[in-house]
DNA sequence: GCCGTCGTAACAACTATCGTTACGACCAGG
DNA sequence: CCTGGTCGTAACGATAGTTGTTACGACGGC
């Protein structure tokens, strides 16, 4: 499967834009710039724009343009889970059911769609609940304990 | 991030595959054809050979070559859980860290890493925790009951 | 008006998945 | 021994997601 080289490192991302907006923001900045974020994420602006246009849309995040313009938080850190940048950056499914409609003349191929989808319901649950176990709050403290 | 249309269907295959050999050979039969599990999946056979090659080696089916070739379940689905399907396709990590290593001179950039690393080791726990609670014994007993 | 920043489109590079064709390797049965 | 069916595997193309990059218009304090 190798789920990924090119892959998924998009939470990752998102997780230490808001972290280091919001503790940009406790050092009393108002507004924290792409630039600046991609400086510390080592990547490029766009790349962080562009993600933190989707955790606005979700609410979790805003921006201000003109001069003096940058990013911010619309909540504390503590009150964004994991989870709740999961869902902003709206990933697919897990896993996928079949690519073509299986055999229907098949028990197999008829049934067993319904049974996998139930249980990568469960398996997608259990995911979120562990993400929704994290704040962001949580991941600050930890990384400024790390130092 | 939509994780895929062009997606993961992997799993949903395999636990498929897998299952089918289980009927079929619950019937009487010794060997199943990837032509004849193909047909059932509605998909390549070469593409159900790669994938049970990958379940071969990891101990979960086997073949046999020359005339009558075909292949088998090398223990019963009772004793085969979506974990160990799972684990036999070698997924890469659900959630990858930076692409780039992040700036070390920044407190978030360099103490992020661990921490998000930490997060992901246990949601892979919990992904792996929901899928082992079933077998493919289960997975066909609910297909059948479907039918 | 200027200038810095966002907003976004467009493109390239890379990778994974899926389907397909092709062909050699293998082996039971005649 | 040879034949026919099946596996084993390489090779391609199509499609699509991610990341990085350039480019340029839009915006709005100053």
């Amino acid at each position: 499967m190798e789920r990924d080289v090119s892959a998924n490192s998009r939470l990752t991302i998102a997780a230490h834009a808001l972290t280091w907006i919001g503790l940009y923001q406790r050092r009393g900045y108002e507004v924290a710039t792409s630039e600046q974020i991609a400086t510390s994420v080592n990547t490029n602006p766009v790349v962080i724009r562009r993600l933190l246009a989707e955790l606005r849309k979700a609410g979790l995040a805003d921006s201000r343009r003109g001069a003096g313009a940058g990013w911010m938080l619309t909540r504390d850190l503590a009150a964004i889970t994991l989870l709740d940048v999961y869902r902003a950056i709206e990933p697919g499914p897990l896993f996928a059911l079949h690519p073509a409609t299986p055999d229907p003349e098949c028990v197999v191929g008829h049934g067993i769609g319904p049974v996998m989808a139930a249980v990568y319901d469960e398996v997608e649950a259990a995911l979120r609940g562990e993400l929704a176990k994290t704040t962001l709050e949580d991941v600050l403290r930890d990384v400024l304990k790390a130092a």
